[in-house]
DNA sequence: CACCTCCTCTAACGTTCGTTAGAATCTAAC
DNA sequence: GTTAGATTCTAACGAACGTTAGAGGAGGTG
């Protein structure tokens, strides 16, 4: 019981690491079982198909993201600024798509590829995070703390967009994740800020 | 000789759509056939392999990026301020992206799934490209027009990261190209200007 | 009309890969 | 230590796909 939900998640975290790096269509179940060191066929006892499999991949990816962002907001005292709020988002989540998680890279990188009734789950999950976001947004704009003359969604997104490429260009050899933090923190901020 | 040039565009620009869509390793030389109208063999008139034709539409996609954003900056008068010609890079690469190209849109989504070699060569082009943009910034900030307290390099990474993505978010149901255009020049100015 | 070159097709081969079947091994409880 | 169930393996099938071979058609030139 306890060996082989270790191989299952081995075997899931393999399949992360080769989605991640190769794409939807380019995973392949030999490949994902050499990292998980195991033989192709174990998948089939954990999972029905290769599909099914590389869904899981998603979905976990998604949620590491939004669990961490909502956690680590909730962990904020009750009193936090609209704009801190923000900071803290931000941090949260380059946490998880540059530090943890082939999941969340394996969800964003394949999004576009997805096979249509797996994307349109997918489409579900990425509404309920961004609906995380402009609930940050929104409460930002009214409480004056952050501008009100763009489109908010494009704003918004471009954001998301900015945070969920960082992996492409950064690595921890250029130095701690907090410096990226802050610049990020710094740039997205005056970004939204108030004209003034 | 005229009618087989055309082929040859209709199956590079099929190859575009296809490979935007469904990656790397998922895009089936039957499926480029069928777009372009032809079938399957007749890409070997062309190319020598599968990997040949999807390696320059990989190549066309970041050289059609970089040629239009330096040619829209060539076409604005020589006394242009440093901001102006930031946002008339910010147009013309999202006037690619957004408007033009499965090509452009080919080469950003696959990127991170490129066979090494292929991979190695569209390093080089990205970096080309990346200077075009570290000029911008930098000419920018000696003229005092934007910050100088952030990393350059990862300001700018976060720029291209939200641009790139901008595909992903925006269909032109939505409203006119122009208005993406005006909300991102806002955000991004906003995003690297100087602290006041 | 005949011929030659360029272009595209049909047919087929060989490989790779997901998947299935069924045997082998391992784990834990008596 | 035996047995039952859970877990993983080896072997093999069948489909999908890139690629090659060679035939056939299209278009222009004498």
């Amino acid at each position: 019981m306890r060996k082989s939900a270790r191989t299952r998640e081995r075997i899931l975290a393999a399949a992360a690491q080769i989605l991640s790096r190769k794409g939807w269509a380019g995973t392949r179940l030999v490949d994902v079982a050499e990292v998980a060191a195991v033989q192709a066929p174990a998948v089939y006892y954990y999972w029905s198909s290769r599909e099914e499999l590389l869904a899981e991949v998603v979905t976990v990816g998604q949620r590491a993201t939004h669990a961490h962002v909502v956690a680590s907001l909730e962990a904020l005292p009750a009193g936090a600024g609209a704009l801190e709020r923000i900071d803290r988002a931000i941090a949260a989540h380059l946490e998880v798509v540059l530090d943890r998680s082939d999941f969340a890279l394996a969800a964003i990188r394949n999004a576009a590829q997805l096979p249509a009734d797996i994307r349109e789950r997918q489409l579900v999950g990425q509404r309920e995070y961004a609906d995380v976001w402009r609930g940050l947004v929104e409460d930002a704009v009214a409480a004056g703390e952050l501008t009100a003359d763009v489109d908010a969604r494009a704003a918004r997104m471009l954001v998301l967009g900015a945070l969920n490429t960082a992996p492409e260009w950064w690595n921890p050899e250029r130095g701690p994740l907090a410096d990226v933090v802050a610049t990020t923190q710094h740039v997205v901020r005056r970004g939204l800020a108030r004209r003034r």
